[in-house]
DNA sequence: TATATTGCTTGCGATTTGCAAGTGATGTTA
DNA sequence: TAACATCACTTGCAAATCGCAAGCAATATA
């Protein structure tokens, strides 16, 4: 595994949701269904418009998510996520099933949860291990 | 770096890693066995003292990393991950295997990118649907 | 035609950042 | 033991980014 500056997958996530709102928004979109700007703004996170506007831009220019004119509405935009953006999925479960563990204020299905760390949590030390070497 | 305690999941990571730098910092950690000040410094991302100093103490107070001086030489300090922070490893990896499938220039093992995958990635749309009807 | 809604953009003061230059505690060398 | 080097920071400051409030153009509704 090599950690070029610009090979490095984490730098690359980091690219895309390395800032206080995109991923409130991609959750936004994701678990929510949130389509339109107005949605994101009454999301109760305080986020201003104009960092949402320049978020939403940056999002589409990466294709996390798309964005077209409501042909019923023209006023409205709806914002979607793209295949791209829905495959952050595992992303966001493995984050669940973190703060499930550690944040005794986060609600997360604790069957969920189980099922993410039995996948992926308990080979944890192995894993990193295994890693290690090939690096 | 903004931290209110909410109930989501997704809030409570980023108030850990929803920065430029912190996932960094980790990662070096994780993967490339750094323990001190200025291994980061020298990882070659550009990460300045002062924030550098700033994410360390953050990473400590939330636990994510100990921080203990070297008895075999005073002026070091040796930086660890807790358990809590190695149980980000997860997250990194599903990063990782997004990054693999998105990013052309990441190099990740196909195996373990393939292993990821399969384990949470498949069944994308389908944990999608179940989660929007539990939220 | 007048007014409301929607998705932005603009202006500005406040916060955060990057950069360079210290600082103090500790270790090493002559 | 005196001089110097190393290490983990801290400080000062200009520049970038941010939050907030206001404004704006396009479209819809009355």
């Amino acid at each position: 595994m090599i950690y070029e500056p610009n090979q490095c997958p984490i730098r690359f996530g980091l690219g895309v949701f390395g800032d206080h709102w995109s991923l409130l928004i991609i959750r936004d979109m994701m678990f929510r269904g949130h389509t339109r700007f107005q949605d994101f703004l009454d999301a109760g996170e305080g986020i201003s418009t104009n960092v949402l506007s320049d978020r939403l831009s940056r999002l589409e220019a990466q294709q996390i998510i798309s964005r077209q004119k409501d042909p019923s509405n023209g006023r409205q935009v709806i914002y979607e996520l793209t295949d791209k953006g829905k495959d952050l999925l595992p992303i966001m479960l493995t984050i669940f099933a973190w703060a499930e563990k550690y944040d005794p204020k986060t609600r997360v299905s604790k069957e969920l949860a189980e099922r993410i760390r039995t996948d992926l949590f308990g080979a944890r030390d192995e894993i990193l291990a295994t890693i290690k070497q090939s690096i």
